[in-house]
DNA sequence: AATAATGTCAACCGCCTAGAC
DNA sequence: GGTCTAGGCGGTTGACATTAT
């Protein structure tokens, strides 16, 4: 823990971890006298420390009323919920836990919150939603599937490992679908606006009925449905080749920045604003699609 | 068992603000 | 109003601990 031991600056004032012999100074000292000046207090209690040091030692490790020991599942929330109307004002959120100082808080929240919220797809600074990982990892997995090497593993694995490649090549198909079905336009509009509730539930939903089950139809019959079919394109002009969406995430929409929403599309996104959820038109997923 | 990678957290750094002069 | 100083805050570091390989 801590710093290189041992060391002091050059106003030959000591740094690094604290020995025991300091802190029972400190201590008692404090507990004399008070702290009414940290610039003082040092030299009076006999410390070769800078009077930072000493109140940033007594605040976050000495002082008696801190609590100690793993956050409760109620300061986790506490935290969660001062940190998205507070954000990084962590003596603000430590004020609101008694016992817990902002150093603890802060670590806590780098170390656990912070990667817990990333992990369930929440921005940790806006705690919203957030898609660009999704289509991040998304576009990783396109580029590895679209490597040379899967198409050339095929040609050359023996017989019965076969099956399992097609497999593979089976689960790439499914993510070339869910980033393909993700970039159409009235997704990919409110992939910019962070404020969308309507994000997570499209997107759950794909996966839930979609990506989850092996009953998709494969690349080339959906790309058939669903350009052959004049009546009610999602795209309003020509659709991107199956390869444009292999690029990577932060790179804009593949039709451009001139994409043009069409009445289909935009009539869809008020349905899945009112409703809150999707309703795929029929001929994209229709039987005739699944073998 | 040895080594590498990753996680934890105490402590430092630098900046900002408020108050005194 | 300008300068100085102390206190406070958030970001970052790096030694140690733990886990994975």
């Amino acid at each position: 823990m801590g710093r290189s031991p041992l060391s002091a600056d050059e106003t030959g004032l000591k740094k690094g971890p604290w020995l025991p012999e300091e802190d029972g100074k400190l201590i008692s000292y404090i507990h004399k006298h008070g702290h009414s000046s940290w610039s003082a207090l040092p030299k009076l209690a006999g410390l070769n420390r800078c009077g930072k040091s000493c109140r940033l030692r007594w605040t976050n490790y000495l002082r008696p009323d801190i609590k100690r020991g793993k956050f409760s599942q109620e300061e986790e929330e506490t935290i969660l919920n001062l940190h998205a109307v507070l954000g990084n004002k962590w003596s603000m959120i430590a004020s609101h836990l008694p016992g817990r100082t902002d150093n603890e808080i802060k670590n806590f929240w780098n170390t656990h919150l912070k990667k817990k919220l990333i992990q369930m797809g929440f921005d940790p600074m806006t705690h919203r939603p957030r898609t660009d990982d999704i289509f991040s990892s998304l576009s990783q997995l396109m580029s590895l599937s679209n490597l040379r090497g899967l198409v050339d593993l095929q040609q050359q694995v023996p017989f019965e490992d076969q099956q399992a490649l097609q497999n593979l090549q089976g689960e790439m198909a499914k993510l070339q679908l869910l980033n393909y079905l993700l970039q159409a336009p009235h997704l990919a509009m409110s992939s910019s606006n962070n404020n969308n509730p309507n994000e997570l539930s499209i997107l759950n939903l794909l996966i839930k009925e979609n990506y989850n089950t092996n009953n998709l139809p494969s690349l080339k019959t959906l790309e058939e449905n669903l350009f052959s079919q004049n009546n009610s394109p999602i795209w309003s002009h020509e659709p991107p080749s199956l390869n444009q969406t292999m690029m990577p995430s932060h790179d804009p929409s593949p039709l451009g920045d001139d994409l043009v929403l069409n009445q289909a599309s935009s009539s869809h996104e008020q349905e899945v604003a009112a409703t809150g959820s999707v309703d795929w038109p029929d001929h994209l997923f229709d039987d005739s699609m699944f073998p």
